[in-house]
DNA sequence: CCAAAAGTGTTTCTATTACACCCATGT
DNA sequence: ACATGGGTGTAATAGAAACACTTTTGG
């Protein structure tokens, strides 16, 4: 199918690996699996997979995401290109990684049996093969460039979330604390956010309202970008 | 080379094109050549090639970018993977876009010569072959928001500047005019430039006093990032 | 002496930070 | 009644924005 001119060059693998981002409440968290096939079958590792001639690189990203959490229309960036000759013991592979923020409640079950996958705190990423530490903190440089400037940090949450909640993300996400007062008044400020009747009763006895947001308002925040924190 | 497990992924084509930047003191350019190989042969056209098996992405993009320009140890950072499956009408091929940023003074000659490489303002980019354009538009928005907070601006000009050119440079990228107080003030608190005795005489009568800056403060702020805009 | 671009401070406004007490509720 | 986490306002500070006149010098 290629033309003439083309068969010179040489063909590559290339694979895509995801950092899955997910929010307990608390902590921040990956998402890691258990690797099923060799080399370094049985290491901890990032889903990943090979691009098919036939899918674009996107697509195959969505489809092995899909694979591993059942989940699509989830959202998801590409992150960088991972180059390196010798980065796979195995051969010549290179590696588009993404970064997916997942809501890590709805999942975690189905998740857990499949592939081994495990959630892990990004304080405690345990040893990754090949370059996918440098990934996850690549991943984690670009979270918080984005978050700073882009309502994202919402897909990391329930539909409906309490504002204590909202202030640990962010808190996990810049790993610094924040000031209660001064986070809670530009969050509302924004417009995006309805409160709802409702309260969150688990974690304190007088119990914290639950928030959702305005989608419309949103999609646009999202898109125009606005100085967040 | 490549272990059994690999053997049935298929492989595909990789490329790099490179965005290159230039500032000819009023207007923001980038490089453009005529392609000189089939399909679109002739067309304007990124400088582009593919990835070799024995070559890491970056160490690709530094030699494609040398190929056009004949330079090394040229700000150049990666930009994106464009990945679509059509993206390129003679087959599949995977592309890695670069961009550059160079000194457009002392390289004119030299590239114009080879490849038919010519300098197109950003506001009047010729049609372009593929996504190029996309790529444009891409490296574009990226270099706003790197320009932001990183004192990359300085790769585009000489190594003696003045103060003018400088909010040129700074009006080029964002299209949009910055208050001449405000802006001299600012970058000159940032303590990354040096004040020469020399006088550029040829856009003034007055003169303006070129300034050089402090490699290592401006090494530092690089990388750490200030805010700068 | 005039035209053309360089250089230079102050004030206003806006955004950010710092900070501490009362509230609601389950036990 | 008390322990726990939730909710709320104001004052001080710093940073950004707006703004106009004087200087230099080649022709």
């Amino acid at each position: 199918m290629d033309i003439v001119k083309y068969r010179n060059h040489d063909k590559l693998l290339v694979a895509v690996d995801c950092i899955i981002f997910g929010f307990d409440g608390t902590k921040l968290k990956a998402l890691l699996i258990r690797r099923d096939f060799e080399p370094e079958k049985g290491k901890w590792s990032l889903m990943g997979g090979f691009v098919n001639k036939k899918e674009s690189v996107d697509e195959s990203a969505a489809r092995i995401l899909k694979e591993l959490t059942g989940l699509t229309n989830v959202y998801m960036e590409q992150l960088y290109c991972f180059g390196d000759t010798k980065r796979d013991s195995a051969g010549r592979v290179v590696s588009i990684a993404y970064f997916a923020l997942i809501n890590i409640e709805d999942y975690t079950s189905q998740l857990v049996n499949t592939h081994e996958a495990q959630w892990f705190p990004l304080e405690s990423i345990p040893k990754l093969i090949f370059d996918h530490k440098q990934m996850i903190n690549k991943a984690k440089e670009m979270l918080r460039n984005k978050v700073a400037n882009h309502p994202i940090g919402f897909e990391l949450l329930p539909r409906k979330f309490t504002l204590p909640q909202l202030l640990n993300l962010y808190q996990a996400i810049y790993n610094a604390s924040l000031d209660k007062r001064n986070f809670t008044r530009k969050i509302l400020s924004l417009g995006i956010l309805k409160k709802l009747g409702e309260k969150e009763k688990e974690t304190s006895r007088k119990g914290a309202f639950y928030y959702t947001f305005d989608r419309v308002k949103y999609k646009k925040l999202a898109h125009e970008g606005v100085n967040f924190i």
